[in-house]
Formats: C-alpha cells, sequence, structure tokens
DNA sequence: TATGCGTGATAGTAAAATACTATCACCAAA
DNA sequence: TTTGGTGATAGTATTTTACTATCACGCATA
C-alpha cells in the first residue's frame, strides 16, 4: 500500500497551524487562502494515516498524534533549510571538493606555493589532490574521476581542454669538476657525444629534450632511465651522465647546488608548458578559468625567482 | 527572490541518479520516465540554482556542488522517513503524550492500580496527569487543554461526553468509642443531629451527600470543610463530627482503621460515580471508548476488594 | 564510411495536483 | 433572531507532474 509521501511544504503548513491555532489564521501567515491549506492539511492526513489536528468553531488543536510528529514535522523542514542555506552558500563562491590531478615533476614543487593563496581567495574550497603520471590523469579526467589536472605538454583529446599556465625552462645539470660545468657559456654543440639521462618513457614532456639532444649527437642513456626527478640528480652525481632539470625543481631542492653545476643553453631554449585542464562540458568551467588567472598571478608572486616565463 | 522550495521527491530523484550513474537507469529504478527525471532534477537545479550532474554520453557525474548537497538530500529524506516511521507507529496503536485530568479525590487512590495495565496493553502511551478540582478539569477540556478527564459525577456540558468507569460507595466513618461505631448496623435515621463533616463547596460529588443528610435532620458542619479526603478524616479523628469516605480512599490509606470505625448505611446507597470524559468531537473518541473498556477491566482485577460496583 | 547503440534533451499532450473564489454549515454570543 | 468566526465543500482555473515520441550527439563496430 503506497501511500503519497508528504512534501515539505505540507509539513510547513502542519506546523504553522499548530502554532496559530486557526486555519484562517495560519493560512493568512502564508498567503494562501484557507481552503488550499484545509485540503493541504487533509492531504497530509490522508497520507499519514492520522488525523493531526482536531477542528473545533473556537480554533483548532493538536492531537496527540500531532503532538507527536510536530518536532518530527520541524526536523525535516530544518534539514531542507540547512540544505538550502548550504546550496546558498555555494552559490556565493565556488564550495565543495575539487579533485586535481598533478604531475610529480611539478606538482610538489609548485603546490606549496599556490595552495595557501588558493584557499585565501575561495576559503570554501577543499582541493583533495593525487599525484599521477601525465597519461594516467588524462584518463582520469576524461572518464570523469578528476574534475582537474595540473600537468606539462603535451596533451589533450578533444573532449577536454587547457588553458596554459606558465613555461618552466629546462636546465642542464653536470657533475662538479665536469667539463660543461667549467664553460662560461654552454653552446648547443657541447651536447654532443654527451651521456644524456632523461626520464622514463611515461613521462612526455621529456620526449622534445630527448628529440632535441639525439639531433645534436648526444647519447640518450636509455638504460638509465630516472623514476623521478630526484634519480636523475642522483646519477648525474654519480657521473653517470648529465640532465636537463625543471626550474621548479632547481628552485625548490637545490637551493646550493653542492656537487652539481647548474646551466642554462640559451639558444636552445629547452622548456616545459605546464596547463590546467579539464572536461569541456564540465559545468564549473567558468570558475575553472578564473583558476587558471589566478594560479597564474600566484605564480608570479611567489615563484619569481624560479625563471618562469608566462604568455602574455 | 523567492525560488521554488525543493521537494523531497526531487532530492529522492538525484540522489538515486547520483548512485545509478545514468538517468536512464535510475528513471527505470525509480520507475519513471526518464525525461520526468530529467525535468525533475532540472526543476531542482533551478530551485538551487546550482548545476548538481554533469551529463556526458557516457552517463552522469557529480559536480563539486552536487557532491557537497548529496549528504543534505539524504539528510532531509532521512528525516522523512524518520516522520513516517513515527506516524507508522502512530497508526499501529496510540502513542504520544495524552493528557489526563484527575479529580484529587480519586487520582491518587485510582491511579497506581491501572496505570501499569494501560502501559502494558499500550507500550507507547504516554500519560500526562495533572490533578486539579474537577470544575476547573472541566473548564480545562472544554478549552483544550486537557484531551481526558477521570472525575465523579455530577458533570457535564452538551460539547463532551463521558462513559461511566464504575460506582464507588461513600462510607461512614465516626471516631473510635463513638455511639455509632457500636451499632451492628447503622441506620438512616441515627443519622438525626451528627455533625456531618463534608468537603468544600467545589467538589460537587458531596453536594449529594449533604443533601441526603439535611433531608435527614443531620448537621453539616459547613465551617469545617475539609479540603481533601485527609482532612476529613482528621477532623473525624479529633471529633469534630462524622464523614463519609469514598471506597477508594479507605482501600488505599485506611488499612487498619486506627482512631476509626467503618461502616455502611445500606439503605442509603451512598456513591459516587466516576466517568472518563472527552470533547465530542475528538479525532481520538473511538480509542477513549477503548480506554474505558480497559480501565474497567482493570479495576475489576486490581481493586475486587474495594466495594466498587459496575453497570453492567 | 555507414550503421547501430546508448546517452540525455526536447516537444507535445494528458493527467494530477495545487490553488482560487464563492458559499455553506455550525455554533456561541449579543 | 442576527452576527461573527470557525472550518468544510463545491466548482473552476492554473500549475505541475508525467507520459509518449522523437531528436541530437558521439563513440564503437562492421
Amino acid at each position: 500500500m503506497a501511500q503519497k509521501m508528504p512534501t515539505v511544504k505540507q509539513l510547513k503548513y502542519f506546523v504553522c497551524v499548530a502554532e496559530f491555532g486557526t486555519f484562517r489564521g495560519a493560512a493568512e501567515r502564508l498567503g494562501i487562502s484557507q481552503p488550499t491549506l484545509t485540503a493541504q492539511i487533509y492531504s497530509l492526513e490522508k497520507a499519514l494515516q492520522l488525523t493531526l489536528l482536531e477542528r473545533s468553531r473556537s480554533g483548532t488543536e493538536l492531537t496527540p498524534a500531532g503532538r507527536e510528529l510536530l518536532p518530527n514535522a520541524r526536523q525535516v523542514m530544518e534539514e531542507m533549510h540547512g540544505l538550502l542555506d548550504q546550496a546558498a552558500l555555494i552559490n556565493q563562491g565556488p564550495s565543495g571538493t575539487f579533485r586535481i590531478g598533478v604531475s610529480p615533476t611539478v606538482g610538489p614543487y609548485l603546490l606549496p606555493h599556490i595552495l595557501p593563496g588558493l584557499h585565501q581567495t575561495y576559503s570554501s574550497l577543499k582541493l583533495y589532490v593525487r599525484e599521477n603520471m601525465p597519461k594516467t590523469l588524462e584518463l582520469d579526467l576524461l572518464e570523469g574521476r578528476l574534475d582537474l589536472v595540473l600537468i606539462p605538454l603535451p596533451f589533450g583529446t578533444s573532449r577536454l581542454t587547457s588553458e596554459v599556465l606558465f613555461h618552466e625552462p629546462l636546465h642542464l645539470v653536470v657533475p662538479e669538476g665536469h667539463q660543461l660545468g667549467k664553460l662560461k657559456q654552454i653552446k648547443a654543440e657541447h651536447l654532443r657525444e654527451q651521456n644524456i639521462l632523461t626520464l622514463e618513457s611515461q613521462h612526455s614532456s621529456y620526449h622534445r629534450v630527448e628529440a632535441v639532444c639525439e639531433e645534436l649527437g648526444a647519447n640518450i642513456a636509455r638504460d638509465y632511465e630516472g623514476t623521478s626527478l630526484d634519480a636523475l640528480r642522483q646519477m648525474v652525481m654519480m657521473g653517470v651522465g648529465v640532465a636537463f632539470l625543471p626550474s621548479l625543481y632547481i628552485h625548490s631542492e637545490i637551493h646550493q647546488p653542492q656537487g652539481l653545476s647548474v646551466s642554462q643553453i640559451e639558444e636552445l631554449q629547452l622548456h616545459r608548458t605546464h596547463v590546467l585542464a579539464w572536461r569541456k562540458n564540465s559545468p564549473n568551467r567558468s570558475f575553472y578559468r578564473q583558476l587558471v588567472e589566478l594560479i597564474r598571478s600566484l605564480v608570479k608572486a611567489n615563484l619569481s625567482d624560479a625563471q618562469l616565463f608566462f604568455d602574455d
């Protein structure tokens, strides 16, 4: 026997009659006609199979059953208002948990510099940060497991969209005492026959590095592919080869380059480009574009000494 | 800007889509058509001014806002089910707080004998007992401050209705050593010129006693009207006069009549009639009639030695 | 490349629910 | 007897809910 479910509006009507004590008075307060109120209370009573109110000429009284259910009715209304309040809060500004995927070669060295600013601007914003390989992150975003990803190019399928955050130079790192470290200015040709250490092939952003070095006659040390930037750095220090490390990593991890020499090959302009990406039809895309602007300005402000550069 | 309030049904739809992940699947589970579901979710989103779900060809995902509000939606539904459960409980049997007024000359001596039985039969029944003068109780019932009253006759206005519970004899109580206490059988004529103590005039049930005694030539001690049965008893013991005390009082309070002699004047048949009364249009009147039957049988069972008598 | 399939959205229509105005029924007080 | 205040009833209009049919889109498969 499926009864109609009462509506919150009916409960509101019930509470109002209970408080006011007459149908006419309550109807006036509610801004509806008295017969409407009568009908809705009847409907409620029918749904519950209970008589909630005792009608008399001098007004209306709660029955014992009505008295028992009045707190329940109030509770339902309160919860509904809780939901409405929460919705209004979200409407004021982004709220809720946004799941963001970051590449391990950039996330740890970037987020500490922008998260405080993000929280300051959007105080109700919760970020659930997940680190993974860029290709995996891309798939997670595509299949809805993530809302955003912050990764280096290359990237992209047609159902995703992205905005450039900033460009991050890749610096040549050689061991202390290495011949390249003694040069005032390193030229592209100096890379010929050098052993170039690189990240394993999942890190697509390093593919351009490899291509450029191969063109210059350098050797890509495929037997020694690093699994992280730290691994690359260790191998350089051990003399296995030389490597290109990102600005943010150097800025974050290599304050005093002990055992290492860092330099830039101006003519090559090796760099990575980092983007924030989301699904094209994401309802929050407008907010995400704001996020891009905010991240850019936070990076400019907090990482001005990291040699990053921007599009504008 | 008055937005429409979401309905619990809409919230239920939202939760189901969130759980199922496609509109079509959820619609099927809910037993409605998919366009109905689409329309209702849109209506909900419009009411909240939020996009709760991200639609795609492969299904539907919660937005961060949707994720934030999902627990709220569930909570509203839970509270509504709490109300429905409570209503179902009340439907199974009377539940809630019934406010019953009792006369001080009967309540304390009767209720201990029937309340356990009442609670055993109606476990969810709560009785709020209030003692007061019968006239006051009658008015409280009339004006909806009480649901029931248990009082001795006389009683009644046309908007109230009552059922007889039982009849309670009034016994003559005289001090030890009094001449009437030595008689094997007291006759009506023995009352002539006796000083009859009575309750103050608010206790209407004593008016008949007064009238009968006056007809027999006894003196109603109006200067010594008792405010309670205990007061009457004390005055009798002090030799101020004699009094008629109800059976229940004697049964309850006078186990060994020390200092007192109790007897019955058969030819007078003095007694009080106790009724349970309620408003004629009370929605629970059917239940109250059941209550009458139950009280009667409890009285019969638990107060068989109190010399009460019944109508059937 | 064409086709099929699964998704949610749209359009038109019917049914149900909500809401109104007008009036009735009842009863207590003046 | 009349008046006034109460809730209920009746008829009608409006709004909302719900349906069927179909469209739009895009991916996978042959």
